[in-house]
DNA sequence: GTACTTTTACTCGGATACCGTCTGTCCGAGTAATTATGG
DNA sequence: CCATAATTACTCGGACAGACGGTATCCGAGTAAAAGTAC
């Protein structure tokens, strides 16, 4: 049970095209760059947060991806679902309802627990946005670093 | 990122034996044959109970398990624990210190967040205990379930 | 009846296989801007 | 100079291979109670 990296790459790929004026897109291969990550693979994460609507994408010569909200419009749990699925963290077999013969749910006691649980956890990702991590990296971060990264990122987009 | 099966299967089994009277075991296989789970696979999960020393083993003839603490003392995160290990939901891969260029750590953005996450999300887990959802069990099932479960385990038990 | 051996019924723990999922690669197709070509 | 074709540089999305982990099975070893055996 352990968290995909392909979420912790997406929330990084949405804070670096965070950089970008408005009206620039950023080619895919420059974002995985960026990460360290392989291309090919990284295109389908990018895939992914362009169907769950995170990322617009701009096809042909020119082409790439830039933010489709603005950066306090997208919670961590958004990356989070795009990637990983909306499907909960615990799903009963019924184990319980076989053992006590009992027909369909009229009996939930883990399940009861585990979706507490896992609401609370949600709660958290949602708490916080690409918006307010950039502005704690502005905060927390050595200037010379960020100011390299955003001048990669103006040296490369396009538009 | 999907919790494992053997979780609730374990939870389900320390429920069980919680029916048993002091002193007394009940084999491995008469929980299995309870759960519906395999039992050549259902000891693995048992013995990983053992390691945590959520219940004791009585090994040769006559012998089985039984619980080894008092049933609210041990919370539903201690059988987590037992089954999935003690590592986090979440851990970073160290994008975001490559990418700015940073030593170790000096900048924790995500790994904050997903450590909160997972520290509510424990909290709910701890809250609860075999002792605790057993009760439950007591107030919301039909009796003849309960007592047609306590039968078969009188019945098998040895000691 | 006591001491010893055998059988029986369990747990213990390693080796192994299966299968689904995540990671990673590759390639053809689609799209749009740029460039080249022809009149 | 304008229209059209070819090139270029991207995204799109499916197919596929490898690695890993959870599930599942099997088997020999250890352990202790019970049953059998010998004296």
């Amino acid at each position: 049970m352990q968290m995909k990296t392909g979420v912790e790459q997406s929330v990084y790929a949405l804070l670096i095209l965070n950089f970008l004026p408005p009206k620039a897109v950023l080619p895919g291969e420059v974002i995985s760059e960026l990460l360290g990550a392989s291309p090919s693979y990284f295109q389908k994460l990018l895939r992914k947060l362009v169907s769950a609507d995170l990322i617009v994408s701009v096809p042909g010569a020119k082409g790439g991806f830039k933010l489709k909200k603005q950066p306090d419009d997208i919670q961590i749990y958004d990356v989070y679902v795009a990637i990983e699925g909306k499907q909960s963290l615990y799903s009963s077999s019924g184990i319980l309802q076989d053992m006590l013969n009992l027909e369909e749910k009229k009996v939930r006691l883990l399940s009861n627990l585990m979706e507490e649980a896992e609401t609370s956890w949600k709660t958290t990702l949602k708490r916080e946005s690409i918006g307010s991590l950039a502005a704690e990296i502005d905060k927390k971060c050595p200037p010379e670093s960020l100011t390299r990264i955003q001048g990669i990122v103006q040296d490369r987009m396009v538009l």
